[in-house]
DNA sequence: GACTATTTCCTGACATTGTCCAGATATTGA
DNA sequence: TCAATATCTGGACAATGTCAGGAAATAGTC
């Protein structure tokens, strides 16, 4: 139960709050425009700021996460405590979870730290989902994703 | 020299594009304001418009390469042809090159592609670089960082 | 059930980063 | 040199997110 999750981290419950974690939980990766739109859907009114809020709030108490794709609005997904990465539609925005690359949870290392403290590694893959890809003409989708990058495959 | 890298693109060779190019080179990595001062300190004058459109032109030669860590405007490199990734300080956002994690081209395989066609893994490393490290009061630095994400050490 | 301290929410303004547009200007190739 | 084309300028605009102050709701206590 929702309600509970904020419970147990010591949060106050307030309908605006259940109204965007519940909407997190239901959209896999939703950004914070769709949140407040579904969330508004259950309360009528809500403010923008309080959508804001409320996502910083749940992102520090650890019940939601964000992820920021390049040239896209942030998006936030409730699937938490595991160190799963991102696969990323570069054509539409779509995103899917992939689980670690590794399985363990230092999924990776660094080749050099740069006398760093390193935190974290963040994965994201880049590539064209199937209805995309159907709908392109060619099929030198290769660079045309997100040039000046190197893809995977080889040209 | 950089007037060659254009003309071997093809592209025109003119002042403005010349100085955000080689703002670019000097520079490790840069954001588009930082190129635009750079390159206005060479030319007297140059408008925001053309910074930007030099860059995506630049781009998309792949004479430069764009990365977009979150909480942070975009930054531009001139390291490209290789896959190479980076190491981002959450507290000052200062950007290091980590060469490849395998040191293979594909680097990463995702483990599941949902039927994507996967074209690029990009991976971003975060933690703390010495500086900010050396100013931090306490060392609990592993989840302030970026919360609500799962640290690579363990707490 | 009422009281109070605290947190949360609302309105409205503002900041940052980037893009669109139309007209003027510079560059290239013939 | 000249025309065609690409580039540059300036201003307005768009999207996403933040700041600030006061009003309202919540949780804990009486």
């Amino acid at each position: 139960m929702i309600k509970e999750k904020l419970r147990q981290v010591g949060m106050r419950i307030t309908a605006p709050r259940l109204a965007v974690l519940s909407a997190v939980h239901r959209g896999g990766h939703v950004n914070a425009d769709d949140i407040a739109v579904v969330a508004r859907e259950r309360l009528g009114t809500l403010s923008r700021q309080a959508v804001y809020d409320n996502l910083h709030a749940l992102l520090e108490a650890g019940l939601v996460r964000r992820i920021e794709p390049a040239n896209a609005p942030a998006l936030y997904e409730a699937r938490v405590g595991d160190n799963h990465h991102h696969l990323v539609c570069g054509q539409c925005g779509r995103v899917e979870d992939v689980d670690c690359v590794v399985g363990a949870r230092p999924c990776l290392e660094p080749s050099a730290t740069h006398g760093f403290l390193v935190v974290e590694a963040e994965v994201t893959f880049w590539g064209i989902c199937p209805a995309c890809r159907d709908s392109i003409p060619g099929q030198d989708v290769g660079n045309s994703v997100r040039t000046a990058k190197i893809p995977l495959i080889s040209p």
